[in-house]
RNA sequence: GUGAGUGUAGCUCAAUGGUCAGAGCAUUGGACUGUGGCUCCAAGGGCUGGGGGUUCGAGUCCCCUCACUCACCCCA
C-alpha cells in the first residue's frame, strides 16, 4: 500500500456516517431547543490562546499540541479543544454586549498528538456548548438535563453521570494546602508521576489509578468539605435541581478536570462500552476564564462530547440505528429501455425519491441481485415488452408482490 | 513517552521448518433465455507488512524496521 492515513486519524465511511449524521442533527435539534446557537470558529489559533487557557503545566500543552510556525514565523496551533477559541471569539466580537446569557454550540475536529488507542485519536471530533453570562446553578442543571435528553433521544441508556465542585479561587488554595499537608508524610511512597503532581498539581493525585496511590489517598481531605460559603450553596442548589429534574447522578469528590480553567461545577458522563477511555462527555464551569482572557468578568459553563466515543456507544447499544430510506431500482434490458429508465429515474429523483439504475447492460438477474443488495424496496423492470405495451412492471422486493404501471405514470410512483 | 500483543486474499482466520500458502464470508459469472433472497458449481483475487540472517529448504526460527491493536499515561 503506497499511501495510508496518518497515525491516529481515520476516515468516516458509510454506514457509520449515518450514525454521525444522526448524532449531529439530534444535537443541533436539542441544543437549539435550549437556546444554543451555532458558532463556527477556526481550527487554527495563536498558540498562546491555548497555553493561557488550558494551563502551561498540563499534558495537553506540554506535549500534545500540534504547534508549528507559519510562514511569517508566528506560532500556530491546531486546536486541541473548543472552549478557548470560543472564548476568544466571544471577547473579540464583543458578544458580552448582547443580552446574557449567550449560548453557543460548536462542532468539529480537534487535534492532540497522543498515542492512539480505543476511543482516543489524534484528530477527533467534538460537539460542545458554551454558555456565557449566567452564574446561577440553574444553568448548570439545565445543561445536564439537556445532555440527558440528547442521550435519550439517541436511545443511549445506562450512562453514569458524575458531578463535583472544585471550588473557586478563594477556596481552592485552602484545599490544596490541606491536600499537600495530608500527602507530605507519604510523598516517598507515591508513584513517580504523583511525586511530580505533588509539586505542580496536587489535585491530580486524586485521579491516579496506581494501586499504591489509591491506597495512600484513603482518608484524604475532600474538596467538598473545603468549599467556601458561596461555592457550597452553589453546589447544593445545583444538586437539588438535579433531583427535581429526576437526574440520577453520583457525587465524585475525586473527579478533577485536566484543564486548569475549571471552577465550581464539573461533570463527566461515562459509559461501560468504551474500554479504558470511558468518558463520553465532560465539562464544567469556568467563571474566571473570560476575564483572564481580557474580557469583562463573565461566568461561563460548557461541555464537550467526544463524537467517536458517542458513535461507539451507539454502535454497541443500538446497531440497527440507521434506517435506509426507500429506494426504487430501475432494471432495464436493452439500450432503448435503458434510456427510458434513465428518464424515469431522473423524474423520480427530481421529486426527492432515491432512484438507482442498473448499469453495464447485465442480465436482469444480476440487476435484481444488485437491487436486493442495495436494500431497494421496489424494482421497475423495463424491456422490449414493456416499451411495446407502454406498461412497465414493478416489484416489491420486501414482500415479492408485483404489478404494472403505465410508463408515463411511473414517475408519479409512490410507495404502493 | 512506556509496556504488551498482533501482522497471511477485500474481511475473519488456517497451514509440525518440507509439494504449487488454504478455508469461510464477500465479489463476479453460471445452473435458471426476462425475476433478487435459498441451494449448488466455477472464476478472479496473495512479493505471507518491509529488510537482513540461520538453513539443503522460512509464512513458520533469529535480528532490525514499519504498521496496527490494547493498556499505562492523559482525556472527549
Amino acid at each position: 500500500m503506497k499511501y495510508s492515513a496518518l497515525k491516529g486519524v481515520h476516515d468516516i465511511l458509510p454506514p457509520d456516517i449515518y450514525i454521525w449524521q444522526k448524532a449531529e442533527s439530534t444535537a443541533k435539534e436539542i441544543f437549539s431547543a435550549y437556546g444554543f446557537q451555532e458558532i463556527r470558529v477556526p481550527i487554527i489559533e495563536s498558540t498562546d490562546i491555548f497555553v493561557r487557557s488550558i494551563g502551561e503545566t498540563t499534558d495537553i500543552v506540554e506535549k500534545e499540541m500540534y504547534t508549528f510556525p507559519d510562514r511569517a514565523d508566528r506560532s500556530i496551533t491546531l486546536r486541541p479543544e473548543g472552549t478557548a477559541p470560543v472564548v476568544r471569539s466571544y471577547i473579540e466580537n464583543h458578544l458580552y454586549n448582547l443580552p446574557s446569557p449567550q449560548k453557543f454550540f460548536y462542532s468539529g475536529p480537534m487535534f492532540r498528538y497522543e498515542r492512539p488507542q480505543k476511543g482516543r485519536f489524534r484528530q477527533f471530533y467534538q460537539i460542545g456548548v458554551e454558555a456565557f453570562g449566567a452564574a446561577e446553578p440553574k444553568l448548570d442543571a439545565e445543561i445536564i438535563s439537556m445532555l440527558k435528553l440528547f442521550l435519550e433521544r439517541l436511545r443511549i441508556k445506562e450512562l453514569k453521570f458524575e458531578v463535583n465542585s472544585i471550588g473557586c479561587e478563594k477556596c481552592r488554595p485552602d484545599y490544596k494546602k490541606a491536600l499537600v499537608s495530608f500527602f507530605s508524610a507519604k510523598v516517598a511512597d507515591l508513584c513517580p508521576d504523583c511525586n511530580r503532581r505533588y509539586i505542580n498539581n496536587p489535585l491530580r493525585i486524586l485521579d491516579c489509578k496506581s494501586s499504591a496511590c489509591t491506597e495512600l489517598r484513603k482518608g484524604s481531605p475532600k474538596i467538598t468539605d473545603y468549599l467556601c460559603k458561596d461555592c457550597q450553596s452553589h453546589f447544593e442548589e445545583f444538586l437539588s435541581l438535579l433531583n427535581i429534574l429526576h437526574i440520577t447522578y453520583n457525587v465524585n469528590p475525586s473527579m478533577v478536570r485536566g484543564l486548569d480553567y475549571y471552577t465550581r461545577t464539573t461533570f463527566e458522563i461515562t459509559s461501560e462500552h468504551l474500554g479504558s477511555q470511558k468518558t463520553v462527555v465532560a465539562g464544567g464551569r469556568y467563571d474566571r476564564l473570560v476575564e483572564e482572557f481580557g474580557g469583562p468578568a463573565t461566568p461561563a459553563i460548557g461541555f464537550a462530547i467526544g463524537m467517536e466515543r458517542l458513535v461507539e456507544i451507539i454502535k454497541n447499544v443500538n446497531p440497527e440505528f440507521c434506517i435506509l430510506s426507500p429506494k426504487v431500482f430501475i432494471a432495464a434490458i436493452g439500450s432503448k429501455a435503458s434510456t427510458e429508465g434513465l428518464l424515469i429515474a431522473e423524474k423520480l429523483r427530481s421529486k426527492g425519491m432515491q432512484a438507482e439504475l442498473g448499469y453495464d447492460n447485465v442480465s436482469l438477474k444480476s440487476q435484481l441481485r444488485r437491487a436486493d443488495k442495495l436494500g431497494s424496496n421496489y424494482v421497475f423492470i423495463i424491456g422490449d415488452d414493456e416499451l411495446q405495451s407502454g406498461m412497465i412492471k414493478w416489484k416489491n422486493l420486501k414482500d415479492g408482490s408485483q404489478g404494472e404501471i403505465g410508463i408515463r405514470d411511473a414517475a408519479e410512483f409512490r410507495e404502493l
